[in-house]
DNA sequence: GTCTGGTGTTACTGGCGGGTAACTTCACGC
DNA sequence: GCGTGAAGTTACCCGCCAGTAACACCAGAC
């Protein structure tokens, strides 16, 4: 383990122990913190392979202290998916709030997206294992990210429209790269030589690539 | 269930049950369609959510039979990340057999993988979960993943080089539109109104698109 | 000092599922 | 018909880990 996840981690930890004692804050802190730790141990070693024992362990506390702050193993695999997937909405609003031309707002996301998931501690890594939850949760996850994709293809058929961008299949191409930007989350690390806002700015060019205008090669 | 997927299905099933009797090669057909099987599974419920008994119901056949053909339920993941690795192996080096330019064999390699991979029954689903298997399955087969990395990022050099692509970090970029290629995986079925080829040859469109020459947006 | 509620622990249960032992059946050579 | 080995089954074991019960400690209130 690197000195930064170490950094981060302990930080995590930290959080769960200096939580204000006795507020009802306290118990929000707290169970983020958890969430925020299971999510990193999810993602270095997958949820089926994380066990309780070993996210307990990493906050200096004992298993059944757990269960003070959510229900089940299961819940805490959604938390982090409603994280993930809160943090699409906020950049897909955020992008849409600083307007400018569809594809802007498409480039907008890809880095806002990026940088959201790579720099909040914890998080980022979860995105993989729709399958680990049950079926309601996973359908509570896959409708807004549909929602999502759906916005997302509507500004690519705009972008087609001005002109900006080459025809494409939208559902396709919103595929492609999203596929790229969800796959971040299987090689970022903290303590890589490029940081989250690098690899934001430079993913989200690659975006806007992708979907330029082009001659065909084939 | 789809009708296509069923065809599958019972194609597998069907492999292993006219298997030509008595012969050697009986038994590597029977483990070949165990292992396209199993993939088929994983790709659908994850590897930990997949029991042998499943796999082995699939087959028609009882979960003891399966441990004629491999040694363990690990055994069948690290197969069928081998054909995985494999495909993309071959689709590379068929990519330089053809020759041409180092923009072209890029184009050349993401085809033929995905091409390969959705049209392979059954072993287009696993990619992810490396965290499913052994340590030392893992390090196997992220070695053959590196090599392939590699020689893409010298390719991405030398197309640089050449002036065929705007300058970049070959080692994100590689990340980038690998990312997306292996993301096909995740929502790929057979069913869907596009078949491989097709998404074989838009995908390349747009990996060679998110390399080419543009102007900064930022 | 003792009651109360929150914080935390140790020590258990119970089910799931990978893996196996031991048995049966069948095909085939002789 | 009979021995032999492969094909296939039933019925079991056993480890792991999510989840829980029951107890211990320690505030602060009064």
């Amino acid at each position: 383990m690197t000195d930064q996840e170490n950094d981060n981690r302990d930080e995590i930890a930290d959080a769960w122990h200096t939580a204000p004692e006795g507020s009802s804050r306290r118990h929000d802190i707290r169970r983020l913190s958890l969430i925020q730790a299971a999510g990193r141990a999810f993602g270095r070693k997958g949820f089926h392979r994380t066990t309780l024992d070993e996210i307990a362990r990493e906050l200096s506390v004992t298993k059944p202290m757990l269960y003070r702050y959510v229900r089940s193993k299961q819940e805490i695999l959604y938390e982090c998916h409603r994280m993930a997937v809160g943090m699409a909405e906020e950049a897909l609003a955020e992008a849409e709030r600083r307007g400018g031309s569809a594809l802007d707002r498409i480039a907008g996301f890809a880095e806002g997206y990026i940088d959201r998931t790579t720099t909040a501690l914890g998080t980022c890594v979860v995105l993989t294992e729709y399958y680990s939850m049950t079926p309601e949760d996973t359908e509570r996850i896959q409708q807004r990210r549909r929602a999502i994709d759906t916005r997302l293809r509507e500004l690519l058929a705009q972008a087609m429209d001005d002109g900006e961008i080459a025809p494409c299949d939208p559902k396709l191409a919103v595929f492609f790269f999203m596929g790229a930007i969800n796959g971040v989350n299987r090689w970022f690390s903290d303590d890589g030589e490029r940081d989250g806002n690098e690899i934001a700015r430079v993913f989200a060019d690659h975006v806007v690539a992708s979907l330029s205008p082009r001659k065909s090669r084939m």
